[in-house]
DNA sequence: CATGAATGAGTGTTCATTCAT
DNA sequence: GATGAATGAACACTCATTCAT
């Protein structure tokens, strides 16, 4: 009951341990969700990932289906965060920039975008998830084009659509290496690919800027 | 050994029960993997959405598995067959009601596309199937891209990325009814978004279209 | 009611047929049997061998266990009347004569014998079968060598536990065939088989025949 | 990393445990597969016989044939080891005791012995381990044999069949108990039963021993 | 905190048998 | 008499989860 400060140090380190270690799990359990999908994946498999005895995930989580929605929530913010940059983008030359971005970001965590679009139509709750996040960057998409097309950068286009398209536009290039097993694009294809969105994306929504 | 006709005639409306049967527990089968995902779905979901025993499915199919292979195979041609009317379109109408009417045949049948989809990234040979079909439509596009920008009427853009971002504007605009549990869009709505996506496509790849 | 003669010819014409495809079955289903062991045979597989519908052979059948009965049941009593020849033999040389034909008819139903067998331990009615047959056999046998002890031609060995191995001697040398896979044998091994089991069988039961 | 002794310790209790549990599982198969067959006996029915749930099998064997296997498997040796013993049998008197002491090693373990015997003709891996065993056997007594023919001891026999007949004629002592369902024999008909082999196979395989 | 062991509730699949034609 | 179709009752096996240690 006493010694106050060296009993909140050894829980903060035993929290910090904990966390480290709920991570590590997830980690594991991503990969394993993305490689075989929710269903198909035992808690076996993903305690031998982490090299931990089976009953010992449940220490860090209620049930397998409490693994799945952290990893769906997890970093929920970082593509947003990074989203909200494209209020500073001015030129092609900006905009293929944040392609060329947003494209690393989704590489740099494959898993966890494959278990979250894998199971999105499959479980509500992660549905529920996948949306929020696709909204969030709708919205800010979308709020980019009404306002680009009032001062007069962009053609009077059907803006909810469009932003739409842009989205799957965005994920089909994506799609290969995402869902099609196809190899993480280099640098220098990563950039062709946001060179070509730019283009195809631009003509399209302004006036002549190619005359 | 005579009577051949009596025989054949009682053969073939046999032979004609059998795969209209088949073809029962098929659409059956397909909105329940629509709806849960093949792992999910129980062969009982499948014997009682169809309304017959269990085991009944194994005098139509070999296993589980055979029923859904079947199913993504089925009707693998239709959307092919009409997309190579896509050689016979001269103008901005005529992309509209090309768009328009795959759509349709999209929406009409909802729950093959959601199986094919949503087992393709699990399982290797429905993959292989879906890639198939992708590839079948990619390829129509691309040498249509190709030989316009031949002849001049569309600007030198990179075909092969764009083809596939073309796919991806079309699977973006119909993600909300077929992933996204939204209902399935009215004829007008359906000519709004065909309209949309010729715009904004052809304002890319064509010069000047607006100007 | 009347033709009568027609009919009775009809009839009786229908009963050979049926008696007919009966054995025709039972002989398929003895080797199905003999192959893979009661349980593990399929109704499928039986009909199959006799290439019928499954449910045909409930038209002859009760059920699966009824066409296993009728097998062990089929011929029970050839051995047994050949084996009462065993009262006229006087001498080593019709002794072997009498195992070599013994060998003889056993190799001829194979299938038989290894059905009946295979399921005697598991199958208390079938066991019961097996075992009369074999008392049957046992009785010929004891009561030929207590005969033989009493008129002075065979020492006074323990004629039951005798008479057992006898048995037993018989069956090792047919065992290769029966449960081991190996193939009938020649004439000539057949035969040198029997002088084998003779020479033990005499020289052991009878006084210094060798001497 | 350290604590060794008591990490070793827990393991080799665990192990110890872990072997113990198998044995029973094994024992109790045994009997059941001996009762009832192979294909006839259910996974629950053992589970039942050693008083588990029936998944708990699962922990410690990877299915149903891996504990037939393991049962046929066992104690492989123990009768090889003792056979040896034969080299030594110089008189009839040894001969008898040596018969009286196998079949007491047979009875210890009729479970096992039936479900060799019962599934070997079934299953070709069970086989070649009956095979094998009998093998041993066979050999340990025809080099017996050969030997002592060549020094004058028995009259020179066919020494392979005469080899499997004894066999025969042990396993028919036996077969009573072990296939027939009757109750295995006092110590008394023990040796009752292998006097009267020792006779039948000594009065035949050796010159006049009985004059 | 870690884990081996145990298990109930399912899962896909088989198979003998029935029945309408 | 012959059979395709249908099915209930099982069966071996899986797996997420619990619990004692």
């Amino acid at each position: 009951m006493e010694q106050t400060p060296d009993q909140a140090a050894r829980l903060a380190r035993r929290e910090r341990r904990f966390e480290r270690r709920r991570l590590e799990i997830l980690e594991a359990a991503a990969q394993v969700f993305a490689d075989k999908g929710y269903e198909s994946a035992t808690t076996r498999d993903i305690a031998n990932a982490v090299d931990m005895g089976e009953s010992t995930l449940y220490n860090y989580f209620q049930n397998k289906r409490e693994i799945l929605l952290a990893i769906v929530e997890l970093k929920k913010v970082e593509m947003d965060e990074f989203l909200s940059q494209i209020d500073r983008v001015e030129n092609r030359q900006e905009l293929v920039e944040l392609i060329d971005q947003a494209m690393l970001i989704v590489f740099s965590r494959l898993a966890y975008t494959r278990t979250l679009f894998g199971e999105a139509w499959r479980d509500p709750q992660v549905f529920d998830i996948a949306q929020a996040r696709l909204l969030r960057i709708y919205d800010l998409l979308k709020s980019y084009l009404d306002r680009h097309i009032l001062d007069g950068h962009f053609r009077p286009v059907h803006t909810d659509l469009t932003t739409r398209m842009i989205i799957g536009m965005f994920m089909a290039i994506l799609a290969p290496s995402t869902f099609g097993g196809q190899p993480v694009p280099t640098a220098e294809q990563r950039r062709q690919s946001a060179e070509a969105m730019a283009d195809l994306l631009l003509a399209g929504i302004t006036f002549g800027i190619n005359q």
